[in-house]
DNA sequence: TTATTTTACTAAAGCGCTTTATGAAATAAA
DNA sequence: TTTATTTCATAAAGCGCTTTAGTAAAATAA
């Protein structure tokens, strides 16, 4: 299998190199059209296809951006990603993919690859843990932007859902259904802002709605430890919600899990409302209302502004473009 | 930003460009071990990171995989790349995705972007509609291997499903349960393999137990039709199914919601068994049975097929490889 | 008629590596 | 000591493009 490269094309044609090179950019301007059309018969006729290796040596642009993610198994990471994709290839930019699971080494090795690979911007769901890493790629010049994470300690551009405001409405559907005692499970926060902003957005909506905060309410889970622990403390706890508002899916498809096994009843026990969408929460015993986070649009803004960087119409230092969610109301909660 | 290369280490180590290049491929043979000591010690130092651009362009290999499918959202999809992912990563390998939602033109327009690409093979998940291409991309030397399909008019490796016996096993299961009249739904299975073995397998089964097999509890979803629509002929039907085996989770999913609307129950009304798992299905009203592939597993395979064939360690020319898959049972079948 | 501009095309350098043939130095064998 | 062999390192060509400076001819202006 010889591949045909430029230099047959040019001398079945008859032209010089750079013409044919000129004419593969779509340079015409001094190119009168039979030569145009002479190259293009002949490039037909030996089925010449670019080598974008050579290309991209030559330029210095792969027109390839990497992706990392944590997981693309799952709903949430693979429509976003699928919204990347979909924006790049109509921009004829490729996507190199990396799975990280948040684990800290493989999320430098990952960084090290695409940077090998030269691709000309990253599109990243930071683990926390490189941060400081991630920071000095981006100082170091090379296109990075964040998909719906925020640290306070990285500088970079990001792609975030209205994580304070969603939570706020959230929020206050349950204080309007006359829940007092509304209980939170998120993930340590403290750090993250796109974790941390959900818990203020709870605690603006009490506040706002004359309701105490309570410390007791918010459970932290630690990735280490047994979330069915954590579940039966809540539910024994002395204050008792009658709301559970849980921050992340994986928590929430655990929380129902367990109530099921242990015959506690949604709405009627407890009202439960989790953040991000459910796959097939339709066709639960008792549908989950959800915050649902525009997973799709947040790919392609990713995709959109990583582009924009790459090809500086973007002169701003950092952005933060914020998608708007939407409160899922299904069957979970309950009037009280 | 100026990226530092090669001659840079070279000149700052006091050796030539060849040397560098055989060290940093790791061909020490004729090395000593001062230079080694001395060109690890200069590349740390100046943060040298190769550039895979031009050594793909010298060696003609780009450590890089395409991996074209119908669409990378939900569960089944994604999971078989995270296989694909975790396989090539540990070979060093990357992956460049293409979603074409089984569109003929985005198929082939994506096999092009690879070519030019230069990636080293493909793994496809065929529209059907390219199978001509396809061949032909094989033949002409292109390392190419399809992903749990099968068409009779596409001679490439593939790596399946033991879709005949999981279908087998779940007819029988269904048999077993004293289910008689078992209808099926699927979409147009003549042409493709890894479909119609499946309406096989479920034949199998009702001959092997002495059951008529009827042609009229054989439903085909067309892509264009109202799937509810069909539903309905389905439960009026003068012959009516004590069972239905769904052939395409998609189906499943869309038959669970119809039912739920028109409230029919699960199994009280009809047995229901779904071919590949759907998310969440323990928390559904009725958990649906399903049979399960093992997708992962399927992307893992796939990925070492290809490159195997990539480096050459595979000599037969086409090559099957089948995962088993696994009955799930859960609460939607009962006896009658 | 000459000068200038425009049009059409090309030569050649360069992108950052790999690889092969070759050469020098060190060591072993004769 | 001479010759053969092994060890270590290099020069240079090549991978397939892009791009810039340059040239020659044709068209236009002076």
């Amino acid at each position: 299998m010889k591949r045909v490269k430029m230099s047959d094309v040019a001398k079945k044609t008859g032209v010089s190199l750079s013409t044919v090179s000129q004419y593969m950019n779509g340079r015409y301007e001094y190119m009168s059209s039979e030569t145009k059309e002479k190259i293009k018969n002949v490039a037909e006729e030996l089925n010449y296809i670019p080598n974008s290796i050579a290309r991209s040596l030559a330029t210095a642009k792969t027109k390839t951006i990497g992706v990392i993610v944590s997981n693309i198994t799952g709903y949430f990471t693979s429509s976003v990603v699928r919204g990347v994709e979909d924006y790049c290839k109509k921009n004829d930019y490729s996507i190199i993919i990396y799975n990280t699971d948040h684990d800290s080494e493989l999320e430098k090795k990952s960084i090290n690859i695409l940077k090998m690979l030269r691709v000309d911007g990253i599109l990243i769901v930071p683990s926390g843990k490189n941060n400081e890493l991630i920071n000095k790629e981006k100082n170091s010049g090379m296109p990075i932007v964040q998909m719906y994470m925020e640290y306070d300690d990285l500088d970079i551009s990001t792609v975030i859902s209205n994580y304070r405001k969603s939570a706020y409405d959230a929020t206050e559907y349950l204080i309007n259904l006359g829940h007092k005692n509304i209980a939170i499970i998120t993930q340590e926060y403290e750090n993250t802002r796109s974790r941390h902003d959900r818990i203020l957005g709870y605690k603006d909506a009490l506040v706002n709605n004359g309701l105490p905060f309570n410390r007791d309410l918010i459970h932290i889970w630690d990735i280490s430890s047994d979330m069915n622990v954590l579940f039966e403390e809540i539910v024994k706890n002395k204050n008792l919600p009658t709301a559970i508002f849980v921050m992340h899916s994986a928590i929430t498809i655990n929380l129902l899990k367990h109530f099921k096994l242990k015959n506690i009843n949604i709405p009627e026990d407890f009202s439960i409302i989790g953040f991000d969408e459910i796959p097939n929460a339709d066709l639960m015993k008792t549908p989950v209302t959800v915050v649902k986070q525009s997973t799709y649009e947040i790919g392609q803004k990713s995709a959109e502004l990583i582009l924009d960087k790459i090809n500086n119409k973007d002169k701003v230092k950092s952005k933060k473009i914020i998608i708007p969610c939407e409160l899922k109301i299904r069957e979970s909660c309950k009037e009280i």
